[in-house]
DNA sequence: TACTATATAGTAATCATTCCTATTTGTCAA
DNA sequence: TTGACAAATAGGAATGATTACTATATAGTA
């Protein structure tokens, strides 16, 4: 909740029950939600809260970097609020992702070729599969 | 092209011109184009096809392993024809991808903590950052 | 407390994606 | 080679996530 009001600060962003709210919700979710089921969430303490404030606010959030828009194949947008160097198992069948530490992972060399792309600030390992429940 | 055949006759998939050309058109393509653009490319031949064709058989080829979808924020889908091991490099910015070969993040050792989510059977490893052109 | 820029609710517009149906076509067997 | 049929396509319509718009409300500040 630190995290929250000091980005904020430095973004110039104003403190909204909305906003917090949010981020309340956000930060205790574990399974990378779409801005849908955050409102669905939200919803409940806040029952007249538009979905488009959700939806703005979770982006705004991604954008401060205060919560993270995860990778996929075209779905629908995710979130997470896990800020951590991890990385991701995700499951081709039922598209459920797990978040996952890996010390090794965390500390792969970038290869030379690299270079002549860019400048890199951010790694992530994807690992898909099928996941436990979708083998039944 | 053998592939082309290969896959469709293992998958009782008909051989339609449409097919032939959009397999043609992505195979030449090098910038992990989304559905809509390889629609405009395949339509200087075939000025008659339709979006949902391309879209549909982009997805299909997806699905009998001639093409992959390429992971992404949310944005278009996007497709790309190399199927070796390999791994991106994502622009922040304009959104780029640039493909790279990297034999130690081929080579990537599974940690034991992901057995208990289920059986990987992908892996890659994807670099954010911004590209030359952006850092201007 | 009053002011002002920012944020929100509610709704409308947009756009990628998916679905539907009549027609066409590839494939296979006679 | 031809005919029959399942599969595929074109064209357009429906869907659903995302984004834009605007009048009203509110947080932050003097």
């Amino acid at each position: 909740m630190e995290d929250f009001y000091q980005k904020c600060a430095e973004h110039g962003l104003k403190i909204t029950p909305q906003r917090r709210i949010i981020y309340e919700e956000l930060m205790r979710a574990k399974d990378h939600p779409t801005a849908d089921a955050i409102y669905k969430r939200v919803r409940r303490k806040l029952p007249n809260i538009s979905f488009d404030t959700v939806y703005r606010t979770l982006h705004l959030f991604s954008e401060i970097g205060i919560a993270k828009l995860v990778e996929g194949y075209g779905e629908d947008r995710r979130f997470e609020p896990n800020l951590d160097q991890h990385h991701h198992f995700r499951c081709l069948k039922c598209h459920a992702i797990y978040d996952f530490h890996c010390d090794s992972y965390d500390e792969l060399p970038l290869p030379e070729v690299v270079r002549k792309y860019g400048l890199v600030v951010g790694k992530r390992v994807v690992l898909e599969g099928i996941c436990l429940k979708c083998r039944k």
